[in-house]
DNA sequence: GGAATTTGCGTTAGCGCTAGCGTAATGATT
DNA sequence: AATCATTACGCTAGCGCTAACGCAAATTCC
């Protein structure tokens, strides 16, 4: 019987058997491991070592429970294998460890309904707060599912409400500076590779198309429009369908780097040469758009830099904070080889 | 005062809530939600209904403190932004979801001591179980780290201990391939760019390497091996090294695709054609290994199935299930532009 | 030097939920 | 008819932790 804990194995230890070690309290032992106030330096310094003499390991679940803090945040994705939201993730994962909080990376499949499930189930888990990136919601389920939470932060969208912060790229005018470029080279027939209507950043990109094709004098024509899924296979898929329709094309701006790139695969099987016919511009400027070949040029965003503000800003919120609101983050054209 | 819940907004309704308006007790409440027997139909359909109309949300910390059990899960990875791990994550993640469980996805940026941080965290939580991919850490410190948690599942190490299954790729076999391919084509000096010594899957294809090389009558020589931070940039420098040491290399092999890519780039800058003076192998066939140009030959890993093997295991050692222990999944050469 | 504050701890009462057992009703069995 | 299972609930007691308050001793103040 004596080794019987030995032999449980992981046995919890608690603030009960840390107190009993200590000849303290249980408030004592709390207040000592969470460096609060109100524990002399000798009795704290006792605590401290029997503490991890017992190899004790605060159960958060019941910390949450009691406090109405977990330290847990949430931060909700349409698609972690895309590298935007891939990077995204890990700088807001980063900040989030150096402030000791866990963090749910919950993944949608850019599928609304997961969307909404994935929220629901944070909401469960009592998080403190959630990021939002690229949601695939109508404005009202999101305003409506997102003031659910103490604090949010919106990436790519607009803001819902109080205790709610939006971190925004100027897609609009990023890619009417892409297209202002196209013209200024010389294109006069520039398709346009949408993403899932359903995204902002897409619709924006959308507009900023038109916006950019207009101010160069020229007419939008719906024929060279694409919706695609934000994939490689997307990209090369709708690439496909435009070729297909048999109307000249000597550009193509897409949703983003993955589009584009999957476009330009598609442009390459079909024999048309990049930028020679037909020039490529992209967004994001994830990694691989330096190291496909022709290298893309793209509309660039530092994603770090944007999951970090994302998630400094959700800490802020947490605290109290009150937010100067965020200006949108302008895009900055790199051109490489595609164009 | 009449609306002072509505004024404070999300005011957390609870079983005992339920309870009050469906007039039973908690317990039957409880089993109602939890699909439990032990409850009429008729009775259960009320409680669900009303559940349903007070937005009744059970708090899993709540749950978890009570029962012990979170029905929340954690994957531990050296990078999330690098598409191996990400499209593991993801494949992962799909079927936790499929369960309902909430997972956990902890970044460690290739550095044990992270590592180690992300699973005392996870511990910490409470979690049910762990599936520790491309661990960093050294055998008997992982091993004490794992067997703290319920269940574990170890992707790419050896199983430590009862309870703990592991996943591996045949890293080794799949490397002698690559090099035996090359020696095939009349490739004489085949360098390899090695991972982390931390990675044992990094160690398991420094050793099919060396196997390969002697099987195909070569002597290695520690002149054409270069340890690589597992990026592209770390692809690069370390094949720009390489290139700096001015010996004869006809080929290369990578420890994985993102060494791969930026070995190739770094080999485009110092003017070698790939593969005419240089051919380079890859592994794990990333989504991007076909893209680059010259696409990129690689040792081809299923790894969403991975993935949802990994966790469909974690998953059965949850509900106490002994396992078969896996076969090491071996990989497939795939012949591409850069061999 | 007495009142007012501060410091250092302990006590009590939950947080929201479920395990485990109790119990009264029903139906099945001998 | 008496006994035994079975079903459908309710009650109690926590899970491990902390908020809020209590209270004595030490310190500060005028």
């Amino acid at each position: 019987m004596i080794n019987f804990v030995h032999i449980m194995g992981n046995q919890r230890c608690t603030v009960e058997d840390v107190a009993a070690a200590a000849g303290v309290s249980m408030m004592t032992v709390s207040r000592a491991i969470n460096g609060r106030p109100g524990v002399s330096a000798e009795v704290r310094r006792r605590v401290l070592e029997k503490a991890a003499d017992l190899g004790y390991r605060p159960s958060r679940i019941a910390r949450g429970l009691a406090s109405r803090k977990t330290s847990t945040l949430g931060i909700v994705l349409p698609d972690i294998s895309n590298p935007f939201f891939a990077i995204l993730a890990k700088a807001a994962s980063d900040v989030a460890r150096s402030e000791d909080k866990n963090l749910f990376i919950m993944n949608t499949d850019e599928d609304p309904a997961l969307e909404r499930a994935a929220l629901d189930s944070l909401e469960s888990e009592s998080i403190d707060g959630v990021i939002v990136a690229g949601s695939r919601l109508p404005i009202a389920t999101l305003a409506a599912a997102v003031m659910r939470f103490d604090s949010a932060v919106l990436v790519n969208r607009e803001t819902a409400g109080p205790r709610v912060d939006a971190v925004n790229v100027d897609d609009r005018a990023g890619a009417a500076e892409a297209v202002a470029y196209l013209i200024r080279s010389g294109r006069k027939r520039i398709a346009f590779l949408a993403g899932p209507t359903t995204s902002m950043s897409g619709r924006r990109r959308f507009s900023g198309y038109c916006q950019g094709l207009k101010e160069g004098g020229l007419d939008p024509d719906p024929e060279l429009v694409r919706r695609s899924v934000p994939t490689l296979d997307g990209g090369a898929a709708a690439m496909r369908f435009l070729l297909g329709r048999n109307i000249p094309i000597d550009a193509v701006v897409a949703y983003n780097d993955l589009v584009a790139i999957g476009a330009m695969r598609e442009l390459k099987d079909a024999g048309r040469s990049v930028p020679g016919d037909i020039a490529v511009i992209g967004a994001d400027d994830v990694p691989y758009a330096a190291l496909v070949r022709p290298s893309l040029s793209t509309m660039r965003v530092d994603i770090s830099a944007l999951g970090r503000v994302a998630m400094t800003r959700l800490l802020a919120l947490g605290e109290g904070k009150v937010l100067e609101p965020l200006p949108a983050i302008r895009p900055e054209l790199v051109l490489r080889e595609s164009t």
